[in-house]
DNA sequence: TAAAAATACTCCATAGGTATTTTAT
DNA sequence: ATAAAATACCTATGGAGTATTTTTA
């Protein structure tokens, strides 16, 4: 032994991850005494233990711990080294994880892989649904490629590109349908359902009406579509996006009303890691989403 | 074979770095055909060819040249991995390459290196004495640990500490040590005797004198030993580090003299790359630099 | 005493060496 | 014609498997 390998810093992450040598082995498809051997020739080569031995566990030592953070480092690098050659051919194949917020994934998606597959046939796109944190962490971790989200987000590892703006509408109980829209501060008399905790649209339509964040639990919906079909009920009444508008109200029994100036809006970005090799062409992905938010299913609006 | 490993990195980036399989196999102490058959197995990996081969030497492809970028990256990461345990332990060990710019080190290099083998006595200082750009370079590259220059710097990579201001005295014949002193626009009236192209304090000092550079090769000295005879020869007058007076005025015949405020100065100061995990040493040497540059070995100055 | 890591050993895949051929200038 | 890379073939190191023992909570 001398130099150390990739074989003992996938080993030894696997260890720092599971905590166990057992549970690593089987990560990396081999067996115990194999990634022993590994890890013990590794911290040979070190000179210094990487690892408490424990019966029931194992804890990383401080030394340990700083290796962890670095190996892992390199081995993003050695991956993102893999993916080099895709980037290199013409046309863009092989998979593609997308993730897109909740309150845009099912009015952009369908056609966002549509055309994606018509532009790019050997391209597998592996969509995700959920909230902007854990899309934010998914991408850090090399586990998506790129992610659709409320701009800015504002991760100095990352790239952000703005896509198209999109103003909230006001839907309201049809009963309601004549009377004056309200402002920003009418709102806040009203029962405004909210999407629940997490959903950066919930923040977003708060910070609108300026209402601080409520206690949690009470007339909350995990979906746009279940906001609506509540206002439907004459529960209350709520703000959705504008591409929201056409999928969600076309059968719901409920007005939409533009909301009067200042309009409340945000920016839908696209955002990957800049490491990432094919990062130029994440851009051109990019430009096919602006073009599909440029012809929009033109919702039928009052006012 | 199945996943890159790090042999494979270290064949490429000796291949990428010299241009012919043979002197890179002769650089990782391995044969030829051995090299060739990693390269190969690295090209089947990536699923696209990386190099171009001649007869007389290879070229990299484009792909092949994003490649080679990453690799060195990674190796560099994987190689400041292997230093990790040198920080661990509680005393600082093994070899410390110590970049040092020739206005400085002959005046503190001897002091340095004598402190730090008292304090760290396991050390092996490793002293290299050349102008700022090549350290700077040196440094990105790994090939040094730290360097002592004028700051400011400014390279994101690097972090930089300052140690001590030093300022600049007039060395000039004994003939004339009872004239007055000028001040900057009175140095342009003189022959002032420069450094050759490339070192720093060339530039500062025609800086202080609000000096254009001067066409080459005229009154130019590789050393301030050599400018300091050639004042004491009369040709002509310079300025030198404060530093510096002790050792190469002692014996040389000419009068030195501190210049009229604003006297002009330089701030010395030593740099690391961030990502280094002996960082934190390298604050330690820093303070040890301080407590010698406190300690100066009083120079006699006329004014 | 039970679960997990270390040890003992065996095997074979493959990295690397030597000798040689092919290639390109 | 010559230098350099590729190919062929062989060897041996060491990574990984199975079986077993040791450790500690």
């Amino acid at each position: 032994m001398q130099s150390l390998t990739m074989k003992q810093l996938r080993y030894f992450e696997a260890l720092a991850r599971t905590g166990q040598f057992g549970r690593a082995a089987e990560d990396c498809a081999i067996t115990q005494p194999a990634l022993s051997m590994q890890i013990k020739e590794l911290e040979i080569l070190v000179g210094a233990p990487l690892v408490e031995r424990g019966a029931r566990q194992v804890r990383l030592t401080a030394l340990g711990q700083q290796f962890a953070a670095r190996a892992r480092d390199i081995l993003r690098a050695v991956d993102e080294l893999g993916e080099l050659a895709r980037a290199d051919g013409e046309t863009l194949s092989g998979p593609l994880r997308i993730g897109v917020i909740p309150t845009v994934a099912p009015y952009l998606l369908p056609r966002l892989i549509q055309s994606l597959q018509r532009q790019f046939p050997g391209l597998d796109p592996q969509p995700r649904e959920t909230v902007t944190q854990r899309l934010i962490e998914d991408l850090l971790e090399s586990r998506l490629d790129i992610a659709i989200v409320a701009l800015p987000v504002s991760e100095p590892a990352l790239v952000e590109t703005a896509l198209f703006d999109e103003e909230f509408v006001l839907v309201r109980p049809l009963a309601d349908a004549d009377r004056p829209v309200p402002n920003a501060e009418g709102l806040q008399q009203m029962r405004l359902l909210l999407l629940e905790e997490g959903h950066c649209f919930r923040d977003q339509a708060l910070s609108f009406c300026k209402l601080p964040a409520p206690a949690r639990g009470l007339m909350e919906g995990s979906s746009l579509s279940t906001l609506v079909q509540m206002v439907g009920a004459g529960i209350g009444v709520t703000l959705i996006p504008e591409m929201a508008v056409e999928v969600e109200t076309r059968m719901a029994g409920v007005a939409v009303a533009r909301l009067p100036v200042p309009r409340p809006s945000r920016t839908i970005g696209m955002v990957w890691r800049k490491s990432n090799p094919l990062a130029d062409r994440f851009a051109q992905i990019a430009q096919i989403v602006r073009e599909i938010g440029q012809t929009p299913v033109q919702p039928m609006l009052r006012n």
